[in-house]
Formats: C-alpha cells, structure tokens, sequence
DNA sequence: CGACACATGTAACACGTTACATGATTTG
DNA sequence: CAAATCATGTAACGTGTTACATGTGTCG
C-alpha cells in the first residue's frame, strides 16, 4: 500500500501528470526505491477506480493532469498522520526464515546465521558509508532519514542474530520431526475410496 | 515469497497433506503469523505448476499427500542456506511515510512522529509481555525467535525516531513544493491538440 | 441434534513489478 | 542522423489474502 499512499499524499500538494509524480515520489524518498514508470500509470487507474483521484484535462502541453477528490485528500491525510502497525500481520521474511530453519532438522542453522550477520554487516557498512557521503538540502535530508532507517534496523538485525544464536546454544534440540497423522481413528474428510 | 519457501522448506522434510502443511507453518513459527488455509492449497498449486512438488496418490483416510521434487528440494535448501537482503529493495512503510511527510509542506511530522512513538512503545511492551511468558520446548523456541525479532525491531524504530527528531530540527526547510513543469520549452510528447 | 474441528478446494481480488509499444523532442 | 530523455500507456504476471462452498467426523 506505500506506493498508493505515496502518490496520494502527493497528489494532495495539486495536480501532477503521471512522469512528474515519480520525479516527486524520487525526490521525496532519496531516490532509495526507485519506481518503475508503468507502476505509476498502473496505480493512477486504480486510484480513480476507487474514487481517490479525478483525471483532468490535458494541458496545453499534452500532459494528463491527475486531480485529487475529497475522499483522496482525507484518505492521504489519514495515511499521514496514523502510524504504521509493524510489530503484528507484516511477515518478518528473515524471522520467518530462521524459525523455520530452527525447527527443521536437516537445516543447519548456526550457517545461516552466520551467512546473515556477514550479509548484514556487508549491508551495514555499506549503508554507513552511503549516509556520510549525504548531500545538503531537503532531498539530502529525506536521504538520510531513510538512511538511518535502513541502518537501524541493519544494527537491529546484528543484534538479534546475536540472541538467536544465544538461544538457540541454551536449547539443544530445536528441531520438531512432521507431525505425523494421528493414530487415533482421525476426523475430517476421508477417503472417497 | 517467504509463504511459498516456507511451506516448501517444509516439505523437504517429507510428504505432507494440505491441512497438515498449515499446522506444521504454525507450530515452526511460533503462531505468530496464522495462515489462511485456503492460500496452502493455491500455494500447492502454484508450486506444482512451477515443478516444485507432486500430488501424490490420495491416502486410504482420504487425505491428499504433495511431495516435493527434486528442483523443489534444491530451491528449498538454496532458501535456507541463503541469507536475506533486506537494505536494498525492499521498501520499509514506516521510512517511505516519514520521508514522505517530512517533505510535504502541509503535514505535520513532529505529531506524526510522536503519534508513531506511541505506537511503537505500546507494541513493545506487548511484545516484551508476551515474551515473559513463553511456553517451554522447540514451538517456544521459535515464538522466541520471533519475538525477540520484534523486539529488536520494534527498539530499533524507536531509536531511529528518535534521531528522525534530531535531523529534522536541525533543519528547519524540509518541505518541499511540488515542482512545477519546467518553463523551458518542454520534452518529450506534445499535446495531441 | 447441533456445533465444531477436520479437510479440500475455487474464485476473486489487491498491490507490486516488469516488459513492451509508441511517439515526440532534444542533444551530440 | 542516432541516441537519450520525456511521456503515456497496456498487458501480463507474481505473491498474498480473503470469502465462500462443500462435506465428514467427533463430541457434548
């Protein structure tokens, strides 16, 4: 739902044509997540399919202005003043990964975390060194907002990774075989044989 | 990708039913994510469109047993063995909607910020709660792991907010103003008029 | 009996992502 | 002229998610 939100919350500032909003959603975002053109033409139509934004004539120039409605301008600014609920619903893919492994019996999963905290700190240090070289301005800024971001949660990661590792020497046996089916007569469908 | 990996992950361990898939995700995650059963049935169909499993013979109690293939079994323990990249790629809501409404010049980031701050304290304290009172042995272990991620993320947020409130007070012009179409002769398609 | 868990599946949709087609205009 | 940029759009696909239909077996 972030790109959706994005242009909304753009398209709330007036009227843009569709090359220009990925100019500003750059602009507005450090170029950290670069947006695909076609995505922005894809998600206009879907944004006046729900009634969030109004087509416009074209310019003199032949650019296709799009116009926000009054229920697009209260749903970006909804977005923009409600905080975003991470911790339940959104899947933590490394999490979800490292449960997995630990519970599998084949998977070796110290190598993995090993494997991570290499790729993590690689991804650190790389990030760090990006966030020094940070223009001025308020694009620089919006960099290096994002920046920190994406080095808060690399630091977090570390230090997880730590734990984990921490956790899993206290607790021998991690791995769960398969559940076999019940022996106990089993309920549910059964065979139409 | 994370359902569809780990469901296949899972099968590498042996042949399992549709319902018995679900059960199995579950216990090796802790129930931190429930899943819809339904979306195991379309994932099954999708990896056995892509070659990844088999559907094997219906058991004499009716159930309907997948088994993994040899390209699944490969891709399923190229997943655990290799690490996630996160940094790059992947968009974080919580960054791209302060970058966002930094450089807005009609939204209010300070509230925003402390509205986010309050979230994200409040979903700590769940979580550090809930991590009190883990159950024993491996299921435990993976809730741990996964809340102990959380956690970490969930104080890496804070953190970062923290520094957000920083930088942005050391600068005073954030916002800003939707450009406007260049005054120079234009590029690019004119208007069809 | 009725409620619930077991079990399988289908159909539709959401958002994100990419590849492609098309064309004008500027610039080297 | 050729290449790059500006600009709009279409078509297809991927995963995730939900709602619904269907049916059996157990348990109180």
């Amino acid at each position: 739902m972030s790109v959706r939100q994005s242009l909304l919350a753009i398209l709330d500032q007036g009227p843009c044509y569709g090359y220009q909003l990925r100019a500003e959603f750059d602009r507005r975002t450090g170029s950290t997540w670069p947006l695909n053109v076609g995505q922005i033409y894809n998600t206009l139509d879907r944004l006046e399919r729900d009634g969030l934004v109004a087509k416009r004539d074209i310019d003199e120039r032949g650019h296709v202005y799009w116009q926000i409605t009054d229920a697009g301008s209260a749903e970006a600014q909804a977005w923009l003043r409600s905080p975003v609920a991470r911790a339940t619903g959104t899947r933590d893919e490394l999490a979800l990964k490292l449960a997995v492994a630990a519970t599998l019996p084949g998977a070796r999963v110290e190598e993995l975390i090993g494997a991570q905290r290499s790729e993590s700190r690689e991804g650190l240090a790389h990030l760090v060194a990006e966030a020094g070289a940070a223009p001025r301005g308020p694009e620089g800024l919006a960099r290096a907002l994002v920046l920190d971001s994406m080095i808060a949660g690399a630091e977090a990661e570390l230090r997880w990774l730590d734990r984990a590792e921490e956790r899993l020497a206290q607790h021998p046996e991690h791995a769960m075989a398969l559940e076999l089916a019940t022996e106990r007569p089993r309920r549910g469908r059964p065979a139409k044989a």
